[in-house]
DNA sequence: TATTAGCACTCATCGCGAAGGAGTGCTAAT
DNA sequence: ATTAGCACTCCTTCGCGATGAGTGCTAATA
């Protein structure tokens, strides 16, 4: 089952002419642009070998070959075990990201779109971020603010200083006293608190402590609930969803609707930024070939993906989509040392935003 | 130059025909279909008329015609002039539409996404909504609370509900009666005064008044700066980009690949809202047919746009973007609807969001 | 005078078959 | 084991005639 030292480097020539071309890969071109000093004849023989194996396939039958998502998977492979230590690349793409981590001073949110455009623009291919998920996170500040004499402000924030506003209409002015016995209350009884963990009997113990202020309890706990539910569906930056047009075999009208659909709905994005972020391989770094990707509008493309990690277990994650015949290369070096940007940098620096 | 009786049911008939097919309009067809009882030559006659006034043109010499910019305006104006009154038409869509807006209780931004892409649904174009821009506010209400020993915590309230934090990091803890005392400095000062009014004067005496604090004060003012920056670059959602797919006169490469791009950008789509904004007619619907559009990767579109307006002038736009051949009667008869929907339901019902 | 029938003409589109060519598999020679 | 040679496959391209939709013009008609 194992390939010989021949048809490995045969099959790794295929896919790198095919990578650059488009076109299916003939015998005579792999004979004359390899050092394997082979005819014509012998590569074919080989390549009937590999197409045996699965390894490659003919479009028809006088047609070269094109690589299989075995094919694929193979070299990506032995591609991420042979790299492995080249990291420090530093690629001209990779320094601009570098300057701009650095340079944040604005919102999180910007950071992201920004460094999903950069992305598009360097690799040619549709990009995705995900924000870092807000999971089992504890309670650190509660407040309730009287802005007028109808409205209350509950302002809460969570561990890693995700903030959530909302307003309260009451029915009568509160006055001083009575609002900051209520605070009182809050943030004693839930400061530091995991979110998860507060249960029906806690809450039911607050009203009750809260006397006729019950119904204010009441919304300050739907307030802490719309957190959890926030945290769930996490924000996803997308760009480049054009990039797709530049890959003939991604912009048949129905393959492109169906891609742009995903990238505008962003929805089945979130599927697959639940599965990079369960399945943890070694390096982080994970690539969907084809059918391989857990979202099924993407089954003509491959999907690098790269999980990245803020302090305080927030996990983010990376993606970027185009064809079967990316540049496996590029893009996972890209990602790699992206991703290790990330997880020293933003941990170094402790700022934050909401 | 103006049209008798039948020469503008003759190009009426021909755009209708045209919307319909997408393909060119020979004279046969008209003198079947209407009620006109002419013979096709007479019709091949006023044709050849109306290409000379510049209303029709023909893709080929032996082809049919199809409507230029300027037939598409005059029957969308005089399609205005008529159906001034039958608003009440309360579509299918239009009910919907108007539960779901009863039916809010969560953020705003979830309703203007569900209504981008019912629209969409509704109508097979590409939709876009504005979030209502918010400008010439007052401020309601400011205030900083102590998160933990080395963070402030800043709350802006700005009329319309919006509301704004940020994350002050400090060297020592304040002791409470300081922060009370800042709090008091911020709101006696602040509180009522459009964001626009505040110079340079007020902040140095804030700041002198501040003393060792004027470093707080400074970064207060900061955020409310930010706040001001916020509402000019307006949140834009959109949905059904992939719709332009089903019209196939948009959908080669190139402009389908310029179109993704504007919808995924939103820069240039933001163009269209301050176009739409400025300048208003009497209905607060807009046609721009093909290179009307201020967008100029629209220009093989039409669009048609509604500003609708909540209470304390706060603006937003609804676009509608589609080919030349679209559906204008519908489209503009449910963004009316609509629009009038969201002017008067917004206006009676006083909750907001943040 | 306006309308219409008739006709020649234009031109995009479709189908078809031949030519071209890239690439294969097999066989026989090296 | 490798390779040269050759027949074969089949996709692609191109040209060409047929088709047909639609026009403009002219002459006849009401």
């Amino acid at each position: 089952m194992d390939l010989d030292e021949r048809k490995r480097k045969i099959l790794q020539a295929i896919i790198r002419n095919y990578l650059e071309t488009g076109e299916p890969v003939g015998s005579r071109t792999i004979s004359k642009y390899t050092d394997l000093n082979l005819s014509s004849a012998t590569i074919r023989n080989e390549m009937s070998d590999l197409e045996e194996l699965g390894y490659i396939l003919q479009p028809h039958t006088s047609a070269g070959r094109i690589p299989s998502d075995k094919g694929y998977r193979l070299y990506v492979d032995q591609m991420m075990l042979e790299k492995e230590e080249q990291l420090n690349q530093a690629t001209q793409e990779v320094r601009e990201m570098q300057k701009m981590l650095l340079d944040r001073e604005d919102k999180m949110e910007a950071v992201l779109k920004q460094m999903a455009k950069m992305l598009a623009a360097n690799t040619n291919y549709a990009t995705m971020i995900s924000a870092p998920q807000v999971r089992g996170n504890k309670l650190k500040f509660i407040q309730l603010s009287r802005v007028d004499a109808r409205q209350l402000l509950t302002t809460i924030v969570v561990e890693g200083n995700v903030i959530k506003n909302n307003m309260i209409s009451v029915d009568q002015m509160l006055d001083d006293e009575t609002l900051l016995k209520l605070n009182i209350l809050l943030n004693t009884n839930l400061n530091g608190l995991p979110i998860e963990e507060i249960n029906l009997a806690m809450i039911a113990n607050l009203k009750q402590q809260a006397g006729i202020h019950a119904g204010i309890i009441a919304e300050v706990m739907d307030a802490v609930a719309a957190v959890i539910k926030d945290g769930e569906n996490v924000e996803i930056y997308t760009s480049g969803a054009n990039n797709i047009f530049k890959y003939p075999e991604l912009s048949d009208n129905q393959r492109a609707s169906e891609l742009i659909t995903t990238f505008e709905e962003k929805q089945l994005l979130n599927e697959l930024v639940q599965d990079t972020l369960t399945d943890e391989s070694g390096t982080g770094i994970q690539v969907y070939i084809g059918n391989e990707t857990p979202v099924k509008t993407m089954k003509d493309c491959s999907v690098v993906t790269a999980t990245y990690e803020l302090e305080e277990g927030m996990k983010g994650t990376i993606g970027i989509i185009g064809p079967r015949r990316m540049d496996y290369d590029k893009v996972i070096s890209t990602l790699k040392t992206l991703k290790s940007q990330l997880d020293t940098i933003y941990k170094k620096d402790d700022r934050d935003s909401g």
